[in-house]
DNA sequence: TATTTTTAATTAACATGTGAAGCAATCAGT
DNA sequence: ACTGATTGCTTCACATGTTAATTAAAAATA
């Protein structure tokens, strides 16, 4: 406005504001749903990637989620104080925190997998197979090192 | 791992986590670049809005820049507070808060114009023009209702 | 083995995300 | 003009995002 900037992109064709858009039209009855088990989207996640993928340490899920440390961390917390994990020290490496989904955790998970499949596939029928699939690579492109 | 969830798409190939990785991605080499002036890449958001789009309310804002309206309000609020922003209330509707951006605010958009333009440049030529523009396309068409 | 470095997790401090409640100004219908 | 509904914004409460500092344990090195 004061000044030229019209080599910048427009705001209205921002990626990390569609990025942003997306996500939260992505999220959104993800968490609708989640509000029935009175838990978030995150614990959502975490518990989905202990159910899938069994016991395993905090940097483990910390990867697949995509949460940092000091946010699962926290998460971990919330989530065994609710009794929804069950963590304990590893014995081989002191430093380890060993996460095991509970029963009333994997009880969540049982309880959305309807739904959720269906919120899932309601986003990919949307665009189509070939082109969902095509989003996703397109995603995981801007994820390299250039 | 309890029970059998192999309806639920692994949370590997899942959109949800896909749109956050990305998003850190892209938003981490902003974030830097931002550690100079001081302010979040929220706050950008919204400099970058007032200096291209000029003065309006916080309504305006909150749907370009895609921020809820709690947010934006302590955004704002942290932004009047650094003299990035200039607000008033509105004549005609009092209920109406309108902002202009600063000269400080101003500044800090012209210093980062160069940098910020080729980290947007950086993800295109990732992509290539062509499957940048059809990823955001594909991003839009996941805001449609179903 | 003592010292140093690295690693896994936590904590701290501040900013944002989110749903709900609150408040004042405006509007709609009477 | 009066009342109820709506709108624009703020505040609250809690959860997460983010960077940096911290702690304990393990690994590396002298």
């Amino acid at each position: 406005m004061t000044t030229s900037n019209s080599q910048l992109p427009s705001t209205n064709r921002s990626l990390p504001i569609a990025l942003m858009r997306s996500r939260e039209k992505v999220m959104a009855p993800i968490r609708e749903m989640l509000k029935a088990s009175g838990i978030t989207e995150q614990q959502w996640r975490v518990l989905r990637i202990l159910s899938e993928f069994g016991p395993q340490d905090l940097t483990e899920i910390s990867g697949k989620a995509s949460l940092l440390m000091p946010s699962l961390s926290r998460i971990i917390r919330k989530l065994g104080e609710d009794e929804l994990i069950i963590r304990g020290t590893d014995l081989e490496d002191r430093r380890r925190q060993t996460v095991v989904i509970a029963p009333a955790g994997q009880q969540i998970i049982d309880d959305n997998l309807v739904l959720a499949t269906k919120i899932a596939g309601d986003f990919q029928r949307r665009l189509g197979a070939d082109r969902f699939e095509l989003l996703l690579d397109l995603l995981a492109e801007l994820e390299h090192k250039s």
